[in-house]
DNA sequence: GCTTGACTTAGACAATGTCCATTGTAGGAT
DNA sequence: ATCCTACAATGGACATTGTCTAAGTCAAGC
């Protein structure tokens, strides 16, 4: 998205091609690709950019807060662009499907003062799983 | 715990040198290890014992149902005995020591039908985040 | 104490991710 | 427009975690 480009330029970043196709395919609807399919998608656009690359490009969007790293099963990490709306996942059991879901509530609120241990806690992540419509019926 | 081991064989588990060894390990109040971790503390009992051994006990007893894997960081899947009362995880970012807490509240509860786009849910991980007393200080 | 099928082993293989030395280049300075 | 230089990209070795297989071993019932 030029949106996300513009922002990335406006901190500084330096623009290559690679990065900005790197961008690009995560702009898409296609959310929550591996690093290795992002790659599979650059490298459509742009032949000789190498892994590295990209496993470096997603880890820097990630620091910069503009790509969220979503590890929802034991396999490679996800990355969920929509990084401006938090949000949680539900994940099919069977297929991998990934969607993103808004509940209700803050589940840091269920958190009482005894169950923190001092932490000084940041985040909470949820993980819904099930089994999608798809794979229900068939 | 001889508890662990008399559910098992309760079960028709096939009690071997290597199982009880597993077993044992899983025990302690060491909770939380890797299945490297636990290959190398069953080595210390059983020198001969394979990784593949390990790797595969630990799947018969996530599938039994006596122990959990959790996926709290991006490295190996972590191995939680304590399946019977149910919780959730508080993982330290800069250490990643963890804990088990249980929250108040349902987080299923929370999300609304129209939210579940047809899944059948079945379960969910709640993983919080922060900083540890510990490496608060230091 | 046999027998047998389940269990274990070692090591090859696979998937994902990281590192590093080298080469290339974006973007500011001239 | 060209040059410089710090930052970025490359590719290939390496690391970590996990899976698979063929062959040997053993627990438990008879």
């Amino acid at each position: 998205m030029s949106d996300l480009l513009e922002r990335l330029r406006g901190r500084g970043w330096r623009m290559t091609a690679q990065r900005r196709v790197v961008a690009e395919v995560l702009d898409g609807d296609h959310v929550h690709l591996t690093a290795d399919e992002v790659h599979a998608r650059a490298v459509e656009r742009l032949p000789e950019i190498s892994r590295a690359t990209v496993y470096n490009t997603l880890g820097e969007l990630v620091t910069l807060g503009e790509v969220l790293e979503v590890s929802t099963d034991r396999r490679a990490k996800r990355y969920d662009p929509n990084a401006h709306r938090p949000h949680h996942h539900l994940v099919c059991a069977r297929c991998g499907a990934i969607r993103d879901v808004h509940p209700t509530g803050d589940p840091l609120a269920d958190l009482p003062t005894t169950e923190r241990f001092g932490f000084t806690i940041s985040d909470v992540e949820v993980t819904y799983r099930g089994v999608c419509p798809n794979c229900t019926s068939a």
